[in-house]
DNA sequence: CCATGGCTTCTTGCATACATGAAATCTATG
DNA sequence: CATAGATTTCATGTATGCAAGAAGCCATGG
């Protein structure tokens, strides 16, 4: 009955490296935000005709990435300051209902991995090592979000952060001053809350806490970051490698 | 800033009648859960080439209401019962948080949309026209996600509707012994936290609402129902008039 | 009678050609 | 020099042809 999720990505039918490469290439790659995407260009680089990248394109539209005017051309799309927060609001939503979930089911596997998850985030977070819990924070949101075994809330959860992940406007908020010994505290009552099966203090301290971290990434960032890797990157110009956590913490 | 949502229906690029139309032809045309679609057929019938009706399969199928098997076939998806279950958990997160976000907007257009439609729900649950209160609960629970002024949201509940809309598993549970009047005052309760500008309260009387409704649908239906019409359709034919509400009450 | 192997058929997946329409450019005129 | 109109260009939208693969069927052997 509980079918397997390890395919993060929909089965689309389409060739699933071809629809992950045409990604890259689309928002990361050469183009930026406002640009037109020809789809023959696209389908001389990977060898193929424009008959499978034209799905890509639709697959990328439908995920709120691109956007094809009709008989004019495929555009990367720029999202707006409030479908960013519309989006931060159903996160909010989303990771709540998924604390709840999981707080519900026991002791499940995926409770261990966020407990493992806290450990080397103390340890990440006393060191003061930015990156390696940024990648922490993305871990325990995912694997939260796995935990509460509900496939349509993963595909959805799923649908929505790739409309924020490869955008630089979400930058990794864990670097402002305070918020990551905060991030880290609020995960620990987050957890503590599923141990105890508490699933309404689950979800609001989930919710709180993803409220928290919104506001931190959306927040005007006037002062100086902690790091200098990736600093805030608000030019029109993008770096090939993102080093940004593509979700607050 | 705010952008018209009058067009409820992606905007694909795919020419949008075409769309609704196989949608219609796919699920409550002659084809049941499990067949096979013949794209050639979809395209001989419609008069169109195999290429949209490829598109528009690939949508359909985005949408989780068809499988494409590839090199085999396209087939009508039957959701399993967890799927149902997982949808209407996300419906009660959802919903609650439309009411939330509605609650805190103060009084807008929407807000005298549902207290009109409360009247008149008041008048169809008194005269027992259930018939016509499935028709004004669906249009109460759809003005509350408009309300919420978040087109994430819309489009994200949009998304899951569709799931469950065209199913029969889901049938007007508003037939019910009491549910009908319950129902009704499990609006008016919503309404008033919304006018009272109670985002909490709101929310949680929706996500009760949401969940009593859910669990009516949800429950085997052993008693006979109260309307003759639209009687439980539990075999595998399928009516060519749906009359069954695509959600609960 | 049952099982197995090959074959036929049917359906999709991809490539390509052509039509359509929008945008940009070039030109001619006020 | 600016502007309006026509033309040219370019990118998409659609139709169609062909190939590949999977499922079903039939025949044959045990």
């Amino acid at each position: 009955m509980q079918e397997a999720m390890e395919n993060p990505v929909q089965n689309t039918g389409i060739e699933v490296p071809l629809l992950e490469k045409v990604r890259r290439q689309v928002i990361n790659g050469r183009y930026g935000p406002g640009d037109l995407i020809p789809e023959i260009v696209l389908a001389e680089e990977f060898g193929v005709s424009r008959t499978p990248i034209r799905e890509v394109l639709k697959q990328l539209q439908n995920e709120g990435l691109v956007e094809i005017r009709p008989r004019v051309g495929t555009f990367v799309r720029e999202p707006t300051r409030r479908e960013i927060v519309e989006l931060f609001e159903l996160k909010e939503s989303l990771e709540g209902l998924a604390a709840s979930l999981m707080a519900r089911r026991g002791r499940v596997r995926e409770l261990e991995t966020l407990e493992r998850n806290l450990e080397a985030s103390d340890v990440a977070a006393s060191e003061g090592n930015s990156q390696s819990y940024a990648e922490l924070v993305h871990e325990f949101h995912w694997t939260l979000v796995r935990g509460a075994d509900n496939r349509k809330l993963y595909e959805t959860y799923e649908r929505l952060m790739n409309q924020l992940a490869y955008h630089r406007i979400v930058v990794d908020t864990v670097t402002r001053p305070g918020r990551l010994k905060a991030s880290d505290n609020e995960h620990h009552a987050v957890v503590e809350a599923i141990k105890r099966k508490d699933a309404l203090d689950a979800e609001f301290t989930m919710r709180n806490h993803v409220r928290a971290s919104s506001q931190a990434a959306l927040a005007p960032t006037d002062y100086p970051r902690l790091t200098e890797a990736g600093a805030l990157d608000n030019t029109e110009e993008h770096s090939p490698t993102v080093r940004s956590s593509p979700h607050g913490c």
